[in-house]
DNA sequence: TGAACTATGCTTAGTTT
DNA sequence: GAAACTAAGCATAGTTC
């Protein structure tokens, strides 16, 4: 063997890895750990940084529950939970919950199809991305109509018209009406 | 001026800062966005590689409120409210509430002191880290000791008793008090 | 068992468009 | 003034002790 094979690195260092469920107890429950300490430590930069008030909640696999909150996780879930039509009744909180359901879901796609489209881009030779023949090119473009499909009916569909409802059930006088189409994206705020 | 210094680079990258408010309007509400997107990712991915179950809630400055739940929202801070002494009145979730109050002050100790350390460490001469005439020695010290006395009332007095509490006001019946003392860190877990 | 380490992927501050 | 870009700081997968 030659030198360079012979001296093998301490270590490869942090490898790329799908987001998908850890199938080694060991493994995920390690990772838990320290995920869940990034996770918190994200929470309170952001909530120190900008001055936001910032909440979080993690169940283990296990059952167990660890929290962060800043100024405090009862007072800000509360004031959370106080939020949404909660005397009136009029839905729009299974709204804003399917769209926070569909959340995960959205952003694994967008950014399953950004890690294939920035593939097919690496191993590209002369044929165009939108050849039929091209397998990958292919498989991209039905993703990206799932994507598309998905996109259309969040922002333009069931998003507007949870903002709508949640204006008209609160009430809530920001500028009246002007500029721009409706706002949403991923993260649909609750007025 | 030399050819070196001549050609700037088009962006010094990514700086580092002190976690510390922001001051400029313009820049908080930046990197409110930016972080925020970072921060829900980071709850996506916990909840997707190890199969937990992540909430979390945050209100921007301006007072809207941001929020993402896997499974949902509601259902998990829902389970959230009701695990501590919710009926008995124990008064255990202020303590647990405390905790929480202390965990961004007390990590941000932790953070300081191991960035002076290694400041320390980088520029240290031929005197000893512990030599009362090194100030920056000394500094650490203090430092330390301050630390050392909130962490020691944290784990040993307040944590423990927290748990104590929790047990007893839920009569969660774990392993029979065998092995190791009370495992409380930063995060306590609410039982 | 878990704390520490290493190297690399990921995040993001500052800049540009 | 939002989006893209660049590069440096930071998080963490895999490994060692």
């Amino acid at each position: 063997m030659t030198a360079a094979a012979a001296r093998r690195r301490p270590s490869l260092g942090r490898q790329k890895i799908e987001i998908r469920r850890i199938e080694s107890e060991e493994a995920r429950q390690v990772c838990f750990s320290k995920r869940r300490a990034g996770f918190f430590k994200k929470a309170s930069e952001l909530s120190i940084l900008c001055s936001a008030e910032v909440a979080a909640v993690v169940f283990s696999p296990a059952g167990k529950a660890y929290s962060f909150g800043h100024p405090s996780v009862e007072c800000l879930l509360d004031r959370f939970l106080s939020l949404p039509a909660t005397g009136s009744g009029t839905g729009s909180a299974s709204v804003v919950g399917e769209l926070n359901r569909q959340y995960g879901e959205l952003r694994a796609m967008v950014d399953a199809h950004k890690a294939r489209r920035e593939r097919a881009e690496k191993q590209r030779t002369a044929r165009s991305w939108m050849d039929p023949e091209a397998e990958v090119g292919r498989m991209a473009a039905e993703e990206l109509v799932a994507l598309g499909t998905k996109l259309v009916a969040l922002q333009g569909g069931v998003a507007a018209r949870a903002d709508q409802m949640l204006r008209d059930a609160l009430l809530v006088g920001r500028r009246p009406t002007t500029t721009r189409a409706p706002p949403p994206f991923f993260h649909l705020p609750h007025f």
